[in-house]
DNA sequence: CTGTCGTGAA
């Protein structure tokens, strides 16, 4: 048993790794009563008491007058029956399994899942009846699906529909009509009690088909019938009810099955561990997960796959730690398609350090990356701009031959875009062309319009549209707004209204990034070419043309204000509303309407669009407008400055510190952000620095803020109240 | 041949 795991070291995998207040292993009001439950079991000196009902479990299930029943230790179920060979040879392999997790089965402890599959019946002996009844199940699939017509090639059964017999066809069968309507026709026959299996075999068809009303009309009828639902069919519901994405449903029989005393054995527990994952519920996943680790099982590959892909959605960074501390204390190694995942993971979770160190550690254990892991890669080093690793792992792409599909293609493309590697895109984009046996589709053609648009390469872009058009790519919305940004930069107004009508007429739908486009064109232009954009955005988006005109009326109350804002941005996809706002405040702003910028600004940051934008400790007091364009930036910082006089009036306690940040540049928006923060920063006279170490970093000290608010007073800044 | 779960593109 040396390499046996002690108790300790299993409830030591699931402490908390860092003290972030953000993890849910702080939150998770599950965590303390499992680790006091598992104490309670194991320390006891009597192995025949067993311990009582978890809270945690009468939570959930508080109806269910059996749950002890439920906790009865695999133990006494393993160590008490008689038990034939096979499950002494099970029993064996429990107890030797190197890395079991069992520590002593003379101790009762609290099971929460049935270890042991639940078996299958014996499989048909072989029989020269198999091939006639198996022929004719295919007649019957092969009929016209009508009952008529059902019943008169039922006349034709070739045995006598015996249990086996019968049990045979209906397994044949594939279409769940059929399914169905032998299923009911040898339930009439009566000529033998209709077992769970019956059931079990008819539901699988059903969920063939994705018929689930069906099959949960099946359940209750064996409700009715007082006829026992076994783990099989609880797994089958589930999984139906999964796959036809009723996930209230999934959970609700789950629910059920528990209320009845019946416990679920380790199929059935994954394929709830899935549901609860895709529901996004991680408390409740990890809740299980535990649960069903205290009973000694070992989850395998997919399981953690499942608890990766979940943390990586929610972009928990703790949660795909914890995956992989999991596996290290399990002495598993990760598959391919599980470092797929967990590098997906953390490029969601934006952690592209150790998407690196574990792409390295996958290698150097001998597993050859696929397309998948590449483009997780690519995507991420893009993304984080990180230009000489992205190089390193092409070039090491290249030179192991690492192949390459459409898709892994694109997203270098799109890095290419990222980084501004204009030669590489183009070559790359040739070699498509050329050498591969793919050929660039809409995606390749957006990334590199997207390229060239990004590097001011205006008629590169635009010879690159023609070719698309003409090419018969589909031409798509995105594209369409790549080109049309990169014409607006370029102030190329007549070709950027011609290529949006070409675009409207080869039935592309503007989107809200389109408008958004649109808008901040529209902020950077004066006179007719105003009128110019504003007719594309009047085609595209209506109520947005009217609200800007409303914004540029004097007699325009903020009240009214208020409630066309807020229809806006409800009707606005979420992750548009935030440049909408920017956009909207840039409008105001190069029109003069410095009270609506304020105004916008406020609003934006009533409806959660600028998180973060003002931080207090009582050392520092920030502003951090990172992801403000430069009108809303310089707005919120006459907002600020405002308030700091007024808090200086006042005589309230202020910090030693106080700092503006604009961010270093790498990212689009925040190029250019800076030198524009700076400039008014000067206009203001206001004592702020830029750290000279670091760019996008300005910062002022109490004795600065307090000598400059003094010497200006009264403050005139603060616009709005 | 009564049941489960995992990987990619603006």
């Amino acid at each position: 048993m040396a390499a046996t795991l002690s108790a300790a070291d299993i409830h030591c995998t699931l402490q908390p790794n860092s003290d972030s207040n953000r993890s849910i292993f702080f939150t998770s009001p599950l965590r303390l009563p499992n680790r006091r439950r598992f104490f309670t079991v194991s320390c006891s000196s009597s192995s025949k008491s067993l311990p009582k009902p978890p809270p945690d479990l009468e939570d959930i299930h508080p109806q269910n007058p059996s749950l002890s029943d439920q906790l009865k230790s695999i133990s006494t179920t393993l160590l008490n029956e008689n038990p034939t060979k096979d499950q002494q040879s099970k029993k064996t392999q429990l107890l030797t399994k190197p890395k079991s997790t069992w520590v002593n089965p003379t101790r009762p402890k609290p099971s929460v899942l049935n270890l042991q599959r639940q078996k299958k019946t014996q499989q048909y002996s072989h029989n020269p009846q198999i091939r006639d009844l198996k022929h004719f199940a295919k007649k019957l699939d092969e009929c016209e699906t009508s009952e008529a017509a059902f019943m008169e090639a039922i006349e034709e059964i070739p045995h006598p529909p015996s249990r086996e017999n019968s049990l045979l066809v209906l397994n044949s069968l594939r279409q769940w009509q059929k399914t169905l309507l032998f299923f009911n026709w040898i339930k009439t026959q009566k000529l033998f009690p209709m077992e769970t299996i019956f059931y079990n075999v008819a539901m699988k068809s059903l969920r063939f088909g994705r018929q689930f009303q069906l099959i949960e009309d099946l359940a209750n009828d064996m409700i009715n019938d007082e006829i026992e639902l076994d783990n099989i069919t609880y797994s089958t519901i589930i999984t139906c009810a999964k796959r036809c994405s009723l996930f209230d449903k999934a959970v609700e029989w789950f629910e059920r099955m528990y209320k009845t005393g019946l416990m679920p054995d380790e199929v059935t527990y994954s394929a709830v561990l899935d549901v609860y994952a895709q529901l996004g519920k991680v408390g409740e996943v990890m809740s299980l997960y535990e649960r069903a680790r205290a009973s000694g099982w070992v989850p395998d590959h997919i399981a953690l796959a499942v608890l990766g892909k979940m943390f990586g959605e929610a972009g928990d960074y703790d949660g795909i730690r914890y995956v992989l501390d999991e596996m290290k204390s399990l002495g598993m190694q990760p598959n391919l398609v599980v470092y797929n995942t967990l590098l997906e993971a953390l490029g969601k979770a934006g952690k592209p350090g150790l998407a690196r160190s574990l792409f390295l550690e996958m290698v150097e254990s001998g597993i050859t990356p696929n397309e998948k892991t590449l483009t997780a890669l690519v995507k991420i080093y893009g993304k984080a701009r990180w230009a000489k690793d992205a190089l390193d792992l092409w070039e090491q792409m290249r030179s192991n031959g690492w192949r390459m599909d459409l898709f892994l293609c694109n997203t270098l493309l799109s890095m290419c875009a990222d980084l501004g590697l204009e030669e590489e895109a183009e070559r790359l984009f040739d070699d498509m062309k050329e050498s591969m046996n793919f050929r660039p589709n809409s995606w390749s053609y957006t990334a590199l319009l997207n390229t060239y648009g990004s590097g001011g390469n205006v008629d590169k872009a635009m010879k690159l549209f023609d070719e698309m058009s003409e090419t018969g790519v589909e031409v798509n919305v995105m594209a369409v707004t790549c080109l049309i940004q990169c014409l607006g930069r370029a102030k190329r107004i007549d070709d950027l209204v011609r290529v949006f009508e070409f675009a409207m007429e080869r039935g592309v739908k503007p989107d809200d990034r389109l408008c958004g486009c649109l808008m901040s064109i529209i902020s950077y232009f004066e006179g007719e070419d105003v009128n110019k954009v504003l007719a594309l955005l009047q085609h595209a988006n209506p109520e947005l043309v009217s609200f800007i005109k409303l914004l540029e009326q004097d007699k325009t109350s903020f009240e009214t204000i208020r409630e066309e804002f807020r229809g806006i941005i409800n009707a606005t996809i979420v992750n548009a509303r935030r440049p909408f706002c920017n956009c909207l405040i840039d409008i105001c702003r190069n029109g003069n309407l410095h009270e609506r910028a304020h105004e916008l600004l406020y609003m934006g940051t009533v409806y959660g669009l600028y998180p973060g934008l003002h931080t207090k400790t009582p050392d520092e007091w920030r502003l951090n407008v990172r992801s403000l364009s430069v009108g809303a930036a310089n707005t919120a910082f006459e907002e600020w400055m405002g308030t700091l006089s007024k808090t200086i009036d006042q005589k309230e306690e202020l910090p030693k510190l106080f700092i503006a940040t604009t961010g270093a540049g790498t990212h689009k928006l925040a190029e250019g952000l800076a030198s524009a923060f700076e400039s008014q920063v000067k206009k203001l006279a206001a004592p702020f620095r830029q750290s000279e170490e670091k760019a996008g970093l300005f910062q002022a000290t109490r004795e600065d803020i307090v000598a400059w608010a003094q010497s200006k007073a009264p403050p005139s800044l603060a616009v709005t109240s």
